[in-house]
RNA sequence: GGUUCCGUGGUGUAGCGGUUAACAUGCCUGCCUGUCACGCAGGAGAUCGCGGGUUCAAUUCCCGUCGGAACCGCCA
C-alpha cells in the first residue's frame, strides 16, 4: 500500500526509501544528470538521475506531464532556493517507470496562473493539477471532516434528503426536471433541504445535519454558483443560545484543525438595524473601523437644496470619514467614487475635505458655518480627512455607503488579513417589501418565527427570530427559529398574503405534518464554499469548486447545458419553441 | 433584464487604417552541464473569435453575434 505524505517531506525524512507517483512538471538535462520536478498530489519533489544509472536512457525520453513511478532514497537537496513545500529534499532514484505519456498541455500549469479563465475551465482537470489550486480542496476536505466529527460528537446524525423534489416557488428560481413517467409534470432540485429537515424534526430525529447540495437558478457572481453546498443543521427543543454555542464550538474546532487558530468565543453579536446603521451592511466586515455616521440632525434646517429635499421626503444623511487620506483623492478620484455609489441607487456623493482646520471643496460652500462646525465636531475631523456623504432614502444611503466603505478599505489596504472576525447578526426584519411583486415577502423564509406575533400586521416593524453568521464581510450562514404552531403559521401566511388554498398547494405536506405534534425546532445552514474561500484566501468561488460553471451557468469542459435528442424530448412529452 | 471590460502563434501579452504581425514563455534540433525562471545557437508555429459594414485597403474604425470576466437587479 502506498504511503501518503501530504507534502510533508522534510529533512527528518532523510535516507528514507520512498515510492512516488506523479506528473513531470519540469525536466532539465544538466551536469550529466537529469533533474525532474515530480508533481504529486500536494507539492513538487525533485528527483535526480545520474548518467551511470540504468534508468538514464529511459529518463532521456521523459517529457513534461509524463506519469511516473519513482522509487528511491530521500537526500538533502543541493540547492534550496525553490520555494516549495518539499523544497529541502530531493530523491535519488533506484527505480523509475514511465506509467503513461502525455501530449503537450494546452494551458500553463506550472507556477503563476497564466492562462485565461475560459481555457483553464475547459481543461479544468489540468488546472487542478496545480498544487496552489489543489490545496484549496484539501482545506475543503479538512473543514468537512472537522464538521462531521464535531456534529457527530454532539449527537447529530447525517441524513440525506431528496434531490428530486417539489418546486416551492417562494424564493429563488427552481431548476426543473421533467418527469417521463408523469408527462407534463416536473420535479424541482432543492434550493435547500429546508422543509425536509423540518419534517425530520417532526419525525423525532431531534438533531440532524447534512452536507447538502443546493440548486438555485439565479445569476452568478464571483462568490455564487448555481449549485453549491450547505452545511445544513436542524435541532429540536433548542433556542438561539443553544445553536450559537453549538456553531461557535464547531468553528473553534474547524479553525483550530484547519488554520491552527484559537478562536475566541462567544462571537460578537450585532442587531440587524445596528449593523445597517453602523456598517451599511447586514454582513459587515469588522476587520476595520470606518463606521457610518448619521448626520441627518445637523442638516435638519439646511438651506442646501440637495439635503433639504431629502429631509423633506423623510430621507437620511449618512457620512463616512476616510481618515488621513484626503490628499489621495483628486476630483477625478472622487468622481469614480460617485460612479461607484450610483450603482447602488444613490443619486450622488457629497464630499468635503478637512484640511488646515477647515472644510474645503465639494459641499463646503453650500452649507452654513454652524453646520460645518457641528459636522467637524460630530465626525471628530482631523487634518487630511475626507468626508463622503450620501443623502437618500435610508436603505440607499446605508447600503451605498456600506459598499463604498468596503471598497475604500480594499483600495487603501486597511484590512488586517490575518483576522477572522466571526459575528452573529440577529433580529432580522420579518418582511421585505418586493418592488417587483408589489407585496411583502418573507425576508428569511415563510416558516420563520416572528419575535412578536402581535406585530405581524405591521410589516415594517415586525422582527424575526432569524440570525446570520458573518465572517470577514461574507454571509456564512443563515438560520432561524421555526414556527411549530399551526396557528402562528397561518397568521404568517396571512401577513404574506398567501391564501389557505395557495399554502395548501405549495406546502400542504408540511402543514399536514405540523398537525401531529411538531416539536419546537431551530436550524441553520452554512455556505460551505464561502467558508472554504475565506480559509483558502481566495475571493473566487471557482477556486473551491472542483468543476465550476461560468458566469453564464455553463460548464466549458462538458459543454453542459446542451441540446438533447428529439427522442429524449418526445419521451418526456416536451416540444421546444423556436 | 441592465452596465462595464476582454478576445492576436500551444500559453500569456504587445501592436497598428497599408507591418515579413512583435515580445516572452512553451515546443523541436544541436551545444553546455548540479540545475532549480539554468545558459548558448538555430528552427517550426497565427484564417488577429465569427459575420456584416465603412474604406482603394480592416487584425486595427463601426454594427451585430458568439465566448469569457466583474458589478447592479435577482439570490424566500
Amino acid at each position: 500500500m502506498k504511503k501518503y505524505y501530504n507534502g510533508e517531506f522534510t529533512l527528518k525524512n532523510l535516507n528514507e526509501e520512498v515510492t512516488l507517483y506523479g506528473w513531470v512538471a519540469k525536466k532539465r538535462d544538466l551536469g550529466g544528470l537529469i533533474f525532474i520536478d515530480l508533481r504529486d498530489r500536494t507539492g513538487i519533489i525533485q528527483i535526480v538521475i545520474n548518467p551511470e544509472s540504468e534508468f538514464y536512457n529511459k529518463a532521456l525520453e521523459i517529457k513534461n506531464e509524463y506519469v511516473l513511478k519513482v522509487e528511491g532514497k530521500i537526500i538533502e537537496r543541493q540547492s534550496k532556493n525553490l520555494d516549495l513545500p518539499t523544497g529541502e529534499i530531493e530523491v535519488s532514484v533506484s527505480n523509475l517507470e514511465i506509467l503513461n505519456t502525455s501530449e503537450l498541455l494546452p494551458i500553463e500549469i506550472n507556477g503563476e496562473v497564466m492562462s485565461l479563465e475560459d481555457t483553464r475551465l475547459k481543461y479544468r482537470y489540468l488546472d487542478l493539477r496545480r498544487p496552489e489550486l489543489k490545496k484549496n480542496f484539501f482545506i475543503r476536505h479538512q473543514i468537512t471532516k472537522a464538521v462531521r466529527n464535531y456534529l457527530d460528537d454532539n449527537g447529530f446524525i447525517d441524513l440525506e434528503t431528496p434531490i428530486l423534489t417539489k418546486s416551492t416557488p417562494e424564493g429563488a428560481r427552481d431548476y426543473l426536471v421533467p418527469s417521463r413517467i408523469n408527462k407534463g409534470s416536473f420535479y424541482a432540485l432543492p434550493q435547500s433541504p429546508q422543509i425536509f429537515k423540518q419534517l425530520l424534526m417532526v419525525a423525532g430525529f431531534e438533531r440532524y445535519y447534512q452536507i447538502a447540495k443546493c440548486f438555485r437558478d439565479e445569476d452568478l457572481r464571483a462568490d455564487r454558483q448555481p449549485e453549491f453546498t450547505q452545511i445544513d443543521m436542524e435541532m429540536s427543543f433548542a433556542s438561539e443560545e443553544d445553536i450559537f454555542e453549538l456553531c461557535e464550538g464547531m468553528f473553534k474546532k474547524v479553525m483550530r484543525e484547519v488554520k491552527g487558530i484559537d478562536l475566541k468565543t462567544p462571537f460578537e453579536r450585532l442587531k440587524y438595524d445596528d449593523a445597517m446603521s453602523m456598517y451599511g451592511s447586514d454582513k459587515p466586515d469588522t476587520r476595520f473601523e470606518m463606521l457610518l455616521n448619521n448626520i441627518t440632525d445637523i442638516f435638519k434646517n439646511s438651506e442646501f437644496v440637495v439635503f433639504k429635499s431629502v429631509i423633506e421626503s423623510n430621507g437620511v444623511i449618512n457620512a463616512l470619514v476616510v481618515k488621513n487620506n484626503a490628499d489621495k483623492y483628486s476630483r477625478k478620484g472622487i468622481d469614480e467614487l460617485t460612479e461607484f455609489v450610483k450603482k447602488y441607487g444613490a443619486k450622488g456623493l457629497a464630499w468635503a475635505k478637512y484640511v488646515d482646520n477647515e472644510l474645503t471643496g465639494g459641499i463646503s460652500k453650500n452649507i452654513s458655518d454652524t453646520e460645518k462646525e457641528e459636522l467637524i465636531n460630530k465626525l471628530n475631523l482631523e487634518n487630511n480627512d475626507l468626508v463622503l456623504i450620501v443623502a437618500d432614502k435610508k436603505k440607499i444611503s446605508q447600503t451605498s455607503l456600506g459598499a463604498l466603505r468596503t471598497k475604500l478599505a480594499r483600495d487603501l489596504d486597511l484590512i488586517d488579513k490575518s483576522k477572522f472576525n466571526f459575528l452573529w447578526i440577529t433580529d432580522f426584519p420579518m418582511f421585505e417589501y418586493s418592488e417587483t411583486e408589489n407585496r411583502y415577502m418573507a425576508a428569511h423564509h415563510p416558516f420563520t418565527m416572528p419575535k412578536d406575533v402581535n406585530t405581524l400586521d405591521d410589516p415594517e416593524n415586525c422582527y424575526a427570530r432569524a440570525y446570520d453568521s458573518v465572517l470577514n464581510g461574507y454571509e456564512l450562514a443563515s438560520g432561524s427559529v421555526r414556527i411549530h404552531d399551526k396557528n402562528i403559521q397561518a397568521k404568517v401566511f396571512e401577513a404574506l398574503q398567501i391564501s389557505d388554498e395557495e399554502a395548501k398547494t405549495k406546502f400542504g405536506f408540511l402543514l399536514e405534518a405540523f398537525k401531529y405534534g411538531a416539536p419546537p425546532h431551530i436550524g441553520i445552514g452554512f455556505g460551505l464554499e464561502r467558508l472554504v474561500m475565506i480559509l483558502s484566501g481566495t475571493e473566487n468561488i471557482r477556486d473551491v469548486v472542483t468543476f465550476p460553471k461560468t458566469a453564464s451557468a455553463s460548464c466549458l469542459m462538458t459543454e453542459a447545458p446542451n441540446i438533447v435528442d428529439e427522442k429524449q424530448l418526445t419521451e418526456l412529452g416536451i416540444k421546444l419553441e423556436k
